[in-house]
DNA sequence: CAGGCGTGGTC
DNA sequence: TGACCAAGCCT
């Protein structure tokens, strides 16, 4: 079925280009939606312009993650710090404490030094083209096109993937991810306007985000491209794009230290640089990878006691590799000097910057009858 | 430059 | 229910 597709198939449809990006924005302007950091039609018409700190935090935010989790801490994030200098002002600590959760931990550190760069060098105000904001902390291709595209009206290419997996299926292209990926930027530059490119931009994305999805496609008689897409005529738009495999995620094992007295616990934070860096943690043995718990070797507990292991697992799955861990629990009689680390109340987690790995290791040991 | 880097939703 | 996937960037 993919054979029969030709260059010259292709070729018709990029010179379509202007009719592509027009039927695009006419369900654009009938079907947007209204996100806490796009500016409204109506808005845009009276000659507002979005602003570049909102789309910069959402378009951060937005990195591999979806608009539903995202809304939420924006909404935070804008209620506590409203400007970049507000945001360049604060304690890193503090925007590790509101980023818990969101995950990807280093973007919260980018946008830290990012603000902090804006503020220093550039009077508080960020670049206009998207060659400049390529060079900021945090800002790759994708977000640096997204900016000066939503802001200021650059006709700059966007590519995330939902622009990938559209043009894969409207130009039905079978080459697998990731080696198809300058092909597929190239057929999205090839249909860039230079009206509205930031409409356009946000339109591809919303299309791929409520039409054009990965599974369950909606096609029939709401996408706008639909006469227009390859893989729609050949019946393939579902399959793609195509992927490579990868490899099934390893199993990692440890123990995590719950030391607590007089309702606080132990915590201290991780390292600047790595996973979950920068964040706090109930302290553990190191994550080793292993097959299983028969004869894993017991841990390195931090201070000779009586430590008692609870039952059951924490489990957890990040990018790379699934996590096991056991709870082994320490009631001390009296307060001790920590080596390093903080006495946290229990009744003021939230204020400290604990990642989801952590957050379960306290609920695993605050309800315990609920790990069945 | 291939691999490290979170999390929640979906099927 | 485990694998896949999402508005990527950094080294």
């Amino acid at each position: 079925m993919f054979g029969v597709v030709t260059v010259a198939e292709k070729d018709r449809l990029v010179e379509q280009g202007e009719d592509l990006a027009d039927s695009l924005l006419d369900w654009y302007d009938g079907n947007a939606r209204t996100l806490p950091w796009r500016t409204s039609p109506q808005d845009k018409a009276d000659g507002l312009k979005p602003d570049p700190y909102e789309v910069w935090l959402s378009e951060i935010m937005l990195q591999q993650t979806t608009v539903a989790t995202v809304i939420p801490y924006f909404e935070k994030f804008i209620a506590k710090w409203p400007t970049v200098t507000a945001l360049a002002d604060a304690e890193l600590d503090d925007v590790l404490v509101d980023w818990a959760g969101l995950g990807y931990y280093a973007r919260a550190r980018n946008l830290y030094k990012c603000a902090q760069f804006v503020r220093d060098e550039l009077d508080g105000v960020f670049p206009e083209t998207s060659e400049e904001l390529r060079k900021l902390p945090g800002i790759g291709p994708y977000t640096a096109a997204a900016i000066a595209a939503i802001v200021h009206d650059e006709a700059a290419t966007v590519v995330d993937g939902n622009v990938e997996r559209v043009m894969a299926r409207l130009f039905n292209v079978d080459t697998p991810l990731p080696d198809v990926r300058p092909e597929l930027r190239d057929l999205a530059e090839a249909l860039t306007p230079s009206h509205r490119p930031g409409d356009y931009a946000q339109a591809v994305m919303d299309l791929g985000a409520t039409i054009c999805t990965p599974k369950a496609l909606k096609c029939d008689g709401r996408c706008p491209w639909q006469d227009f897409c390859i893989s729609a005529k050949a019946g393939t738009s579902e399959e793609l794009p195509k992927r490579l495999k990868k490899a099934a995620k390893p199993t990692r094992r440890g123990f995590a230290f719950w030391g607590e007295y007089n309702n606080h616990v132990w915590l201290r934070r991780r390292p600047e640089e790595g996973l979950l860096g920068g964040m706090m943690e109930v302290p553990s043995s190191d994550w080793v990878p292993s097959n299983s718990w028969d004869n894993f070797p017991p841990p390195q507990v931090p201070i000779i006691a009586n430590w008692r292991e609870m039952p059951g697992l924490v489990t957890h799955t990040f990018t790379h590799f699934h996590l096991e861990l056991k709870v082994i629990r320490l009631e001390l009689e009296e307060m001790i000097n920590l080596q390093e680390g903080v006495w946290a109340p229990l009744d003021r987690l939230d204020e400290f910057a604990l990642p989801t790995v952590m957050k379960k290791i306290v609920e695993h040991v605050r309800a315990p009858v609920l790990d069945l």
